[in-house]
DNA sequence: GAAATGTGTCATGCC
DNA sequence: TGGGCATGACACATT
């Protein structure tokens, strides 16, 4: 989430800088997908929704078992966590909208990079900059474009005030957001300014002069923090106030980024996507194709009886592979999608798709890479030498009986979906449009199965913003609620708290709260209305041991640096699942330097603090053992321990009680682990589906592409054995009167065109009847 | 102040 | 039959 973050905001920033120099307005939430989180959140920081729950999610993963949340050891997780996601995510296809856009930046000066290339299809499989993305350099690259991103923006953040003066307001805007967002990472604004530091440093060294003690901590962190600021941990930024050459490595990448822009300007007008395919076959460079040979496009396979088509259906069909490739199209579907079969309207879709996060930018797709015709070269370079099928043209070619068809997909250009032009492309004079075809009930059946596989698919349509929210979910470092912690607010109030006697104000609420409790259970009839909270009276109890089991219970593994600490007493909640109490108790240990701070009426008020309400009726009536062996023994030695002391009804009765509620909460503990543990099981087994899905679909994709290989070749065959044929007199036979026909043997016989027809009529119910 | 989330507790059912 | 566990539901605290 951070690495999104911080490139979001750095690419976003950048990119809306150079947009804004050129005098074009930009929006930057348009340019955020549904699957991106808001872009305050993105800037200001995750939500405490996000925070809340990644303990569980990240504790509950397989390599996250074993790690404490609250533990130190924690951040070497979420690094292992986040190169690995890193590692993972090298397979997957996605594309960040702002992505594109580094690779929008970064392809340019590499130099015309262009549509017009020969072989840029290969070239491009290679290279391109999707590909790039999930390449197994891309995180060279794209840790070189964050770097770069990065230090442009160390820079921005550096000398800001000075190149403010030539932005816009909305450059002056952004770089506000932008130190807003080192705000809420905890530098101020103030930060950059070398004077405020100094100022606040003399206040600091004012307030040690007081000598107050009990706020060393505080001004150790104030310190620590203040030179944690030079060099913002998370996010990698700095914000010295002043960086030798900043200012001209901004003035250089502005400049880079502006002279990119000017390339790229008379596309970048352009800022609307075509709509459908015939306007981005106007940008393809086509040659321009007789209407002879055009008309040749027809395949004699196109006959009436693949129509008609469940347009919606189709459509669907589309849909559902497009939302497959954004969802998730890993390398392999990037392959098929920049090496589909020329005209290959599953691939013109795939990148011309409205939804597809790469339609977002797509003005900038076509400023840089030259319009929509690079979608095209990117394709085999057959392509090119193919008149791009304009529907304009098919159209009259197709059987009469197959108009409603391509009436409809001509706007779309999709019936090359099912009617390659490449197949069309090789189509001789003498075939003619009016050829029969032989095989278009077999074909026909194939289309079928197709089609039902497609229903499939789109039966098991998923959301890509799952995905990446899940995904999120385990990157995502933020969710430390240590953190939030941390923050100077709960400084400040614990400090007070702790400081202050026993009627602070905190000390204050927790008591009510525990006292509230004791009369809301002594109304369900538990013998506890007659308990105190005093803890002298508590102290003196037969046998007790102050226990500091919940001393500090919201420390683990380092107590002395994470428990004990005054700005951590007010984190409410546990989240020590599955933990031996022993181990609790051990670790919740407080040093015994802390200890030695306060005073005896401090330590008593924190036990107080810190004792469940259970502790605190145990402490009331006089239980004799503490509550960890009331609620972990085993029952015999409960009972043992029962039979030692002689105890009233009343307490027998607290400590029966105590032990079921024990027991009930370590069990509702497991309960919710156990849930979580599903929830993750089932996201990943979705993931798996989903992962399935894609591959399947790639798989349908690359079997369409065979069978439409398949049919060109059947097609030339046919064509050029038909072509061969001569009647008695030497003459060719005329394509309108007599067809080829495939007999079960292998064997191929001449037939007149209306017996091929009414076989062909035949052959197309069988699959309706089989259907129904 | 509302919503989301975490936690403790109770009731209930099952073993 | 009692103890323990699992879980839904609820209340409350915290964020």
């Amino acid at each position: 989430m951070l690495s999104l973050k911080k490139y979001l905001t750095e690419g976003l920033l950048q990119f809306t800088i150079l947009l804004s120099l050129i005098g074009v307005r930009v929006d930057v939430d348009t340019y955020l997908t549904s699957q991106l989180p808001p872009l305050r959140e993105i800037i200001l920081g995750p939500s405490s929704a996000y925070t809340q729950t990644q303990f569980h999610n990240l504790r509950n993963t397989l390599d996250g078992y074993g790690i404490h949340p609250k533990s130190i050891d924690l951040d070497n997780y979420f690094t292992a966590r986040r190169l690995l996601s890193q590692v993972r995510a090298l397979d997957r296809f996605q594309v960040p909208t702002t992505e594109v856009n580094a690779w929008l930046v970064h392809r340019d000066p590499e130099g015309s990079v262009s549509g017009s290339q020969p072989s840029s299809g290969l070239a491009l499989e290679s290279s391109s900059g999707l590909q790039d993305v999930t390449g197994p350099d891309n995180g060279v690259r794209e840790s070189e474009t964050e770097q770069g991103f990065s230090e442009d923006l160390e820079d921005l953040g550096a000398v800001a005030p000075p190149v403010s003066g030539d932005l816009t307001k909305e450059d002056i805007d952004l770089i506000d957001i932008l130190w807003r967002q080192d705000i809420d990472l905890g530098a101020g604004r103030e930060v950059f300014d070398y004077s405020h530091r100094q100022k606040e440093q003399d206040v600091d060294k004012e307030l040690r002069d007081g000598g107050e003690q009990a706020d060393t901590w505080a001004g150790e962190g104030a310190e620590a923090l203040a030179r944690d600021l030079l060099v913002d941990g998370e996010t990698g930024e700095s914000f010295p106030a002043q960086v030798p050459g900043g200012e001209d490595q901004t003035a250089l990448s502005l400049e880079e980024c502006l002279r990119l822009l000017e390339a790229t300007c008379p596309f970048g007008e352009n800022a609307e996507f075509p709509a459908n395919v015939a306007s981005i076959t106007e940008a393809v460079p086509s040659e321009s194709e007789p209407p002879a040979l055009q008309n040749s496009l027809l395949s004699p396979l196109l006959t009436g009886t693949e129509s008609p088509f469940d347009l919606e259906q189709q459509w669907q069909d589309l849909m559902s592979i497009m939302e497959m490739q954004a969802m998730e199209v890993n390398t392999s579907a990037s392959e098929i999608l920049y090496n589909a079969p020329p005209g290959d309207p599953l691939s013109t879709n795939y990148s011309l798709a409205p939804n597809t996060p790469i339609n977002q930018n797509v003005s900038l797709h076509q400023a840089s890479l030259g319009g929509c015709s690079q979608d095209f070269s990117l394709f085999s370079p057959e392509v090119e030498n193919l008149p791009v099928a304009n529907s304009s043209t098919l159209l009259p070619l197709v059987p009469s009986n197959s108009t409603s068809l391509n009436s409809t997909f001509s706007s779309t250009n999709l019936a090359g979906l099912f009617f390659p032009p490449q197949l069309n492309g090789t189509a001789n004079d003498t075939a003619g449009p009016e050829l029969p075809d032989p095989l278009g009930g077999l074909l026909d059946e194939a289309m079928l199965d197709e089609i039902s596989l497609m229903d499939l698919a789109i039966e098991e349509g998923f959301n890509p913003v799952e995905a990446s929210q899940l995904e999120e979910e385990f990157d995502s470092d933020s969710g430390l609620s240590l953190d939030s912690s941390h923050s100077p607010s709960s400084l400040s109030s614990s400090e007070g708290s702790s400081s202050s006697s026993s009627s602070s104000s905190s000390s204050s609420s927790a008591s009510s709260s525990a006292s509230s409790s004791f009369s809301e259970e002594g109304a369900v009839g538990y013998s506890s209305d007659s308990e105190t909270l005093d803890l002298e009276e508590a102290e003196g109890a037969v046998g007790y041991q102050p226990e500091y089991s919940k001393f500090c219970r919201m420390s683990y593994q380092d107590p002395s640096q994470l428990s004990c600490l005054p700005y951590l007493e007010h984190v409410g909640h546990n989240h020590t699942y599955n933990m031996a109490p022993s181990a609790l108790d051990s670790a919740d240990l407080p040093p015994p330097s802390t200890l030695k701070k306060g005073s005896k009426e401090k330590q008593a008020d924190f036990l107080d603090k810190q004792m469940s309400r259970d502790e605190h009726r145990a402490r009331a009536m006089k239980i004799p053992f503490t509550n960890d062996k009331i609620i972990n023994l085993p029952v015999e030695e409960f009972n043992e321990l029962l039979s030692k002391y002689q105890l009233s009804e009343a307490q027998l009765s607290l400590i029966r009680d105590i032990r079921r509620r024990g027991k009930n909460k370590m069990a509702a503990q497991n309960c919710r682990k156990r849930k979580l543990d599903t929830i993750l099981n089932l996201e990943r087994d979705v993931e798996d589906l989903q992962r399935d899905k894609a591959r399947l679909l790639r798989e349908k994709v690359e079997f369409l592409r065979s069978l439409r290989q398949m049919k060109q070749k059947v097609q030339s065959l046919y064509q050029e054995v038909f072509g061969r044929l001569r009647d008695e007199n030497g003459r060719p036979y005329s394509p309108s009167q007599y067809a080829l026909q495939y007999a079960g043997d292998g064997s191929v016989l001449l037939i007149p065109r209306t017996m091929a027809d009414q076989q062909a009529r035949r052959q197309e119910r069988k699959p309706k009847d089989r259907r129904k």
